[in-house]
DNA sequence: CATGCAGTTCAAAACGGCTTGAACTATATG
DNA sequence: CATATAGTTCAAGCCGTTTTGAACTGCATG
């Protein structure tokens, strides 16, 4: 919603040397990456080095989306752990520059296998410990017990989704792969 | 880090009627239903009034789950909108009891279908707005443009995505339509 | 129509996640 | 080694979301 100031505002103190369509495009991939359960910073940054197809040092990150120095930091930490963006030492160059891996769902991949299934594996162990005890307890009906199972039902169904999730993502949706590669050149 | 006080009381205030395992199952649900993006108390409420299987008044999930009478109401209005939750009006009683549905899942896919839908969909007017943007521009490379036009692919994909994930909650997971079904009884 | 209880509304408070920025460490360079 | 610049860390603050609770509406009842 603040997103529309800048509209009013006719001298920026920060000159923002983004181009507005730039803006409009990575804010679009900030929201498409927090709507996949990230950071929208993150998917700024990555679509920043995409757009520009050029590696930028952090500090002309921070410049570019107006970000903190340390921001910048651990976003790039993310998205190079997730390698969905490279770290290229350039000869003449003391500092580090950053460059857009093209697979960004390599990203949603690898942190949804690593946390969110986690997640729902310790959801389902506490529904496992629930019905124990519950059984323990004594005077709990039958039909109690029988609801409990049926609850893990429920997180087994929430596992199983997310996995054909990740497949149709894979597969279906594939094609991203290719279609962010080979777009290097003029 | 304020939420630690309660540790020191010795005696509670609330004497918490909900038995240990009722609430090891209460919250591993509203944790599932968080992790599906809505809120963790509606996932509580959900499970308590399914677990009980009994019609309850706001007043006694107020109790039962230590929730404030306005965060009950707004509660109770959201499940019933998404028709998982039944407002019933027993004889005697002057106040409304509720009653959980089984289907818990259709929650999920009356929101994700008209929330989520249009989130992407605006997502995608932004992105086509930006490459109409950057082509009036003038001077933005062909491979810029082609960029952009990537970019909107991956929204697309996530939309074709997202679509798949409703069919397969629907169909795949379906079977749970009838794993809630159908054991009311003892 | 006064009383009392069920239910709703919404401004303010609490909470939680993200970002900031200052202090720190690491690294390159003369 | 001294200096400068790049990069990291994390406590504190900011900000959006959720929850609270008091005032309110609606409704049944005497």
């Amino acid at each position: 919603m603040k997103g529309y100031l800048w509209q009013a505002v006719a001298n920026e103190p920060h000159p923002t040397r983004l181009h507005q369509w730039e803006n409009v495009a990575i804010d679009a991939v900030g929201n498409v990456i927090e709507f996949w359960g990230f950071k929208r910073n993150q998917g700024r940054v990555w679509a920043l080095l995409y757009l520009r197809d050029v590696a930028l040092t952090a500090a002309e990150i921070e410049k570019e989306l107006e970000l903190s120095k340390g921001g910048v930091s651990m976003l790039l930490r993310d998205l190079e752990r997730w390698a969905v963006v490279l770290r290229v030492r350039t000869p003449g160059d003391s500092a580090w520059r950053y460059k857009a891996e093209t697979d960004l769902l390599h990203m949603a991949r690898r942190v949804i296998e690593e946390r969110e299934f986690s997640f729902i594996a310790r959801i389902r162990a506490d529904l496992e410990e629930a019905r124990k005890l519950a059984i323990a307890e004594g005077h709990v009906s039958r039909a109690q017990i029988a609801r409990l199972t049926k609850m893990e039902t429920l997180a087994e169904a929430t596992e199983k989704a997310l996995k054909l999730f990740l497949k149709t993502s894979r597969l279906d949706v594939g094609g991203m792969f290719d279609v962010f590669k080979g777009d290097q050149g003029e």
